[in-house]
DNA sequence: GCTTATAATAAGTCATGACTTATGAAGGCA
DNA sequence: TGCCTTCATAAGTCATGACTTATTATAAGC
């Protein structure tokens, strides 16, 4: 997962805002610019950023077209717990608790 | 993130299916049963699974008081990638790459 | 041409954490 | 009580990866 890393959610929730050159990242992160790019090249990697080269300087954002699988993943990760819930909903312990949601 | 490590998803969706035994647990991955106790662990302190003694066994199964958090997590999450979107949708970029979404 | 700004790569350090084996603790059963 | 099963903890190994400094490449301005 390539939103697994801290600095590098930071990263994408600052380009989430707009988009950035490199040293604009990486002054806004208390880490150095070689590791904002080393960062920037994972999230590259996953389809979740894309670049664009702007004179010298080269602006990073989000690249919309990875938002859909990453919507996807989340979904299908989320009904996961969905069936762990109705699970637990089937289970003993949901009777022994008290229902929080009526079957349906 | 209790849930980066791909073992402790693994254990994840294993309990989702219904509670299991440590033991369980650990036939049905490929690591050992003390590296299982530990994941359980995280996972525990992270609120995302309820263990209860059952004779000489342990079971451990999805903690439903934990799912919630973990729901707003994600929104929330998603909810940055929403504001990442519109922030495209309102960029130079979008216009050259044609609207995928009329403005609300 | 040369210098400056910006970003990517190289190379190496270091902490984190996922895993192992060994051991301890506690419950069920003879 | 002693034995066996089940799980947790201790202690240590090892790989991964996040970070650093140093260097290289490309574009803009003199």
């Amino acid at each position: 997962m390539a939103l697994a890393d801290p600095t590098r959610r930071a990263i994408f929730e600052k380009l989430a805002t707009g988009g950035s050159s490199v040293a604009d990242v990486a002054r806004s992160l208390p880490v150095s610019q070689p590791a904002i790019s080393q960062h920037l090249k994972v999230l590259k990697e996953a389809g979740l950023v894309r670049d664009e080269p702007e004179g010298r300087r080269r602006i990073y954002s989000i690249d919309p077209a990875g938002l859909g699988p990453l919507r996807q993943w989340l979904d299908r990760f989320w009904e996961g717990q969905l069936a762990a819930f109705k699970a637990f909903a089937d289970s003993d312990a949901a009777a022994a608790a008290g229902p929080a949601k009526p079957e349906p």
